[in-house]
DNA sequence: TCGTGACGCACC
DNA sequence: AAACGGTGCGTCACGA
């Protein structure tokens, strides 16, 4: 056995199997409460060439190095530690029990059940982000913010010494560095060492209104953890036939840009430069003061035939759907034709979902190319279950307005009574509504509507008057973010808003609120016995497989168990059964 | 060679 | 009086 230390931290590097007795003993003295990480060669647990390279269990003073990579004696110890520890404290659970349940055969539910996730915490006592003036939730942000900026500049430099010395490059360190080797030893052991001392420190942080939610955030956590796991199957032809599609179009719009002077098409300088040189006159510039040449200065020039214009957008669009879509796809599927995203279930400052690698919140939904790359399992039907204008309805329950309440209780169109009450079309009438909740003002809507701005804060003003008690409701909580600093939702979360821009409280709750919302149907879902079917949560939507022959009546049932009521305010879903494809949806 | 800011664009 | 909220990702351009 091999021990390092860092002051007065001591760390364990079990090295051949007779060490594991000491290591057993360290558990059974702890068996309340240890620290739990690992150490991979990388962070797609599903890829063919993953291997789980340390498991280290720790308290606050003392870690144990396992080397699981050498043999399975090591990874019985570390599945056994798992399942026996009282609790398990974690950073980023999901990951780490994904790879115990992947790599180590765990029961994830079982784990899940005594796991306390520091991540969570942190998020809970502060969700914003380091750039937003809040800590940031990383393990080296909190050891910085709540042990010792020393101790978290150490940690970190000691990994760009350990590159330097290997002569490769940080990310590749995970991979190359000897399973021994000390610096790398010394990190992994004091990972679960600060994991364990900033869980009590955090834990004092969360707010008391606030640590009701700390269950709640733990199994929503694991219900996207199954998701995850799950995967989704993709039509491995139908994506690498539009792989190459995109690939023939971007090259041949690439070549026409060329023979009109444009060799990069994703450089706006270059575009701009040849645009002008024809003869083109543009109007608007960045806030840095270059030309600005985005979509909709190209889709001008297009109706004038510009036809460096068109190939721009073509040779653009093509080449990002490949790189940012079609390419991810078949390079992040397992052997099974599985694309197992991440999920990170309480990630924005207003606590909603973002899903990575790929980003499937945000893949093309004017279109269904890109969505027909996925596929519902062999004999199911894709499932999509969205709320009806969620986010208004969650602002008429939270104002308690009675025009907004009463308009969703009749089922009429809201839309309609806010383009009425100003004068104006539905479609402007709309984007007020919307731009409300976004916290937006006459200028956006004059820009985004194409009106006038006079007529703009005249919409504005009779949204105003016709929706009272939004406006009340803004107020209050515009003030309550003046006077504290934050708002808090009625689910007990706490919203820093920053004071220069106390205007956007609203919007935080109501987003806030919306997710809570999403998040519960979740749990409710799971309660009912239906989370085998899920496959995504999108904001306002949530994505299931389910057998063909019963597609119709459990989309209905998800639908009905997802149904929720807001202070009296129904907030209504919308099941739809679609064909093998998620893209048949969009069609 | 890397990290970062700016820009643009995909979503809710 | 005026105030557009929240994400991820690819590319370019630049600087350490």
């Amino acid at each position: 056995m091999k021990t390092l230390r860092y002051g007065p931290k001591t760390i364990r590097v079990v090295e051949k199997e007779n060490d594991l007795k000491a290591f057993a003993d360290f558990v059974r003295r702890n068996r309340r409460s240890l620290a739990f990480d690992t150490e991979t060669t990388g962070l797609n647990i599903y890829s063919p060439g993953f291997r789980v390279r340390l498991a280290q269990f720790g308290n606050e003073h003392e870690a144990y190095v396992l080397p699981v990579e050498l043999g399975p004696r090591y990874v019985w110890y570390a599945k056994r530690t798992l399942e026996f520890l009282e609790e398990i404290v974690c950073h980023n659970a999901t990951f780490d029990l994904l790879v115990a349940a992947e790599h180590f055969g765990c029961d994830l539910e079982d784990m899940y059940s005594r796991v306390r996730d520091v991540y969570i915490l942190a998020h809970l006592a502060d969700s914003r982000d380091s750039k937003e003036g809040g800590i940031g939730h990383g393990l080296e942000a909190l050891t910085a913010a709540y042990i010792s900026p020393k101790v978290a500049e150490e940690v970190k430099a000691s990994m760009r010494t350990m590159a330097k010395e290997l002569k490769t490059t940080l990310s590749r360190v995970w991979s190359e560095v000897p399973i021994f080797h000390d610096t790398y030893n010394l990190y992994a052991g004091m990972d679960v060492i600060l994991t364990a001392t900033l869980y009590r420190i955090i834990w004092a942080k969360v707010p008391a209104e606030s640590q009701i939610l700390i269950g709640f955030e733990h199994r929503v956590a694991k219900i996207c953890a199954d998701m995850e796991r799950r995967g989704f199957l993709i039509d491995v032809e139908y994506t690498e036939n539009l792989q190459k599609h995109y690939l023939e179009e971007q090259e041949r719009h690439e070549q026409a840009a060329l023979e009109m002077g444009v060799e990069n098409i994703n450089s706006t300088d270059q575009v701009a430069a040849a645009l002008i040189a024809q003869g083109v006159k543009l109007n608007e510039k960045t806030k840095t003061g270059r030309w600005k040449v985005d979509k909709k200065v190209l889709e001008d020039l297009e109706k004038e035939g510009n036809e460096l214009a068109i190939a721009v957008q073509r040779a653009k669009r093509a080449g990002k759907w490949r790189t940012a879509y079609v390419d991810q796809f078949l390079a992040l599927r397992d052997g099974n034709n599985r694309v197992h995203c991440s999920i990170n279930s309480l990630k924005a400052r207003t606590a909603r979902m973002s899903i990575t690698n790929p980003a499937l919140q945000t893949l093309p939904a004017s279109e269904s190319v890109i969505r027909k790359c996925f596929l519902a399992d062999d004999g199911e039907l894709i499932v999509s279950v969205d709320y009806k204008a969620q986010e208004l309805r969650v602002l008429a329950a939270l104002s308690g307005d009675p025009v907004m309440r009463q308009a969703f209780v009749d089922d009429a169109d809201l839309h309609q009574i806010t383009a009425d009450a100003a004068g104006v079309d539905r479609k402007v009438g709309k984007m007020a509504n919307f731009l409300n909740v976004y916290g937006g003002g006459p200028s956006a809507l004059s820009s985004q509507a194409g009106i006038s701005l006079d007529v703009a804060k005249k919409v504005l003003k009779a949204f105003n008057d016709t929706y009272k008690g939004v406006s009340k409701f803004s107020q209050l909580m515009s003030n309550q973010a003046k006077r504290h600093g934050y708002v808090t939702t009625p689910t007990g979360r706490r919203l820093y808003v920053d004071r220069e821009r106390s205007y956007s409280a609203t919007n935080y709750v109501i987003q806030s609120t919306s997710r809570d919302v999403t998040a519960s149907a979740l749990v409710l879902l799971e309660k009912a016995g239906l989370s085998q079917y899920l496959r995504l949560p999108i904001h306002d939507e949530i994505v299931a497989s389910v057998p063909a022959g019963d597609a119709e009546e459990i989309s209905r049932e998800i639908g009905r168990v997802m149904t929720q009521t807001l202070r009296g305010v129904e907030i209504a879903t919308d099941p739809e059964v679609g064909g093998r494809s998620w893209g048949s949806l969009y069609e």
